[in-house]
DNA sequence: GGCAAATGTGAACAGTGTTAACATGTAGCA
DNA sequence: TGCTACATGTTAACACTGTTCACATTTGCC
């Protein structure tokens, strides 16, 4: 980073968000570091603190980024009318969210460097999840979903421990082993999809409405 | 710890894996670091690099002793002639293995930290996770398990994955989050049970033989 | 214009894992 | 037994981390 003219940044705040932020992208929570993410915006180490207080308030803030661009995964999948596809079509994008951005994904679940009481956190670490939930609850015949109803909410905890659990077991390599000649490069497209299809299998039809 | 008489340990390395395990234990990665289980062991903070080279060493040794131990868990379960009830009662034990071993749970899935090409990390790490998936599978009607046969594969994955995820939403609180009035306390006797009944939920009796 | 608050710097601190050179004890071999 | 490797310990140093403190500079408001 070239050295400033002004002596303050300008936004720093917004900078500093930035560099961590591709600093993630680039080498994850390993190469991450509170310094480089300074020195990367051109400034001093002691700087970060005025505006995120500890290494925690900073990585949060690229913890919600992460939350919003597993949205947008989420997001490009259109809803149609086969809750089948639907709720297979979530997870998978949600696994390709993890294994696309991996050093996002595992910040995301590192309660340890984020502030789990940071009131936006706590919003949006789990939009994703009440999109698949739903999806999933949908899928098992719960048209109108009720959170007070707790078989509503056990299928929506289960269809997000599948998702999490998947995405997890995917980009860490532990899912490759249990397909003999499975390519990592084409795991997403040939062995996952068919994957969830065992998993949510085709529904039958609906019965058709007495008239 | 008090000093040695002898210069030499008698049998250090045992010592600091045990040192780490109880560090683990008490505080989880948080408050482990390489220097306070040599503290612990009464060794100086170079003296680990001869034994485990470095810090990813150690802790992969107790990595390996936290997969044996998620193994007894398991092992405390015994098979019965309803795969439902073996499936809900061994991602039961798992669940309560990662809330009772939070510091070794999330040690586990730390790939930074362990050396995944460990042989006997290789071999440990996915024990928990073929027991399960053995009991998913007959659970699902696959009565002979053939990983080679594409559907026994994708159930055990799947079956791991629900069982992974679920552990980690619980241990991190979101769970509790989706169930009005649940008790931290009383969510593993209470809730979860009634939740794993919906997710695995009782099987027809199997059709009689014909004579 | 002046003064408080916000936002930057530089130096220091305690902590980390790792390394190098060296000390000490153990074990095997002539 | 004596000698020699080798294994296993120590000490001191290194580079690195996040954080804090006193201080510099700029901004914004009365």
């Amino acid at each position: 980073m070239s050295p400033r003219a002004t002596y303050h940044h300008g936004d720093l705040r917004a900078a500093l968000i930035d560099a961590a932020d591709q600093l993630i992208a680039e080498g994850g929570i390993e190469t991450f570091s509170l310094r480089a993410a300074a020195q990367r915006a051109g400034v001093s180490p002691a700087a970060p603190a005025h505006h995120f207080g500890s290494v925690k308030g900073l990585l949060t803030q690229v913890a919600l980024l992460a939350y919003a661009r597993a949205g947008d995964y989420l997001d490009s999948v259109h809803d149609t009318p086969d809750p089948a596809h639907n709720v297979r079509a979530l997870s998978l994008a949600f696994v390709r969210f993890a294994v696309e951005n991996p050093g996002h994904f595992r910040l995301m679940f590192r309660g340890d460097l984020v502030d789990r009481d940071d009131p936006r956190y706590r919003e949006f670490s789990h939009r994703p999840g009440l999109r698949l939930g739903r999806a999933v609850a949908t899928y098992h015949g719960h048209r109108h979903i009720d959170m007070n109803r707790f078989e509503d909410a056990a299928e929506m905890l289960g269809g997000i421990a599948a998702m999490h659990g998947l995405a997890y077991l995917v980009l860490e390599g532990k899912a490759l082993r249990f397909f003999k000649g499975a390519q990592a490069e084409s795991f997403l497209t040939d062995e996952l999809p068919r994957v969830l299809e065992q998993i949510y299998p085709a529904l039958p039809p609906p019965a058709l409405p007495v008239l």
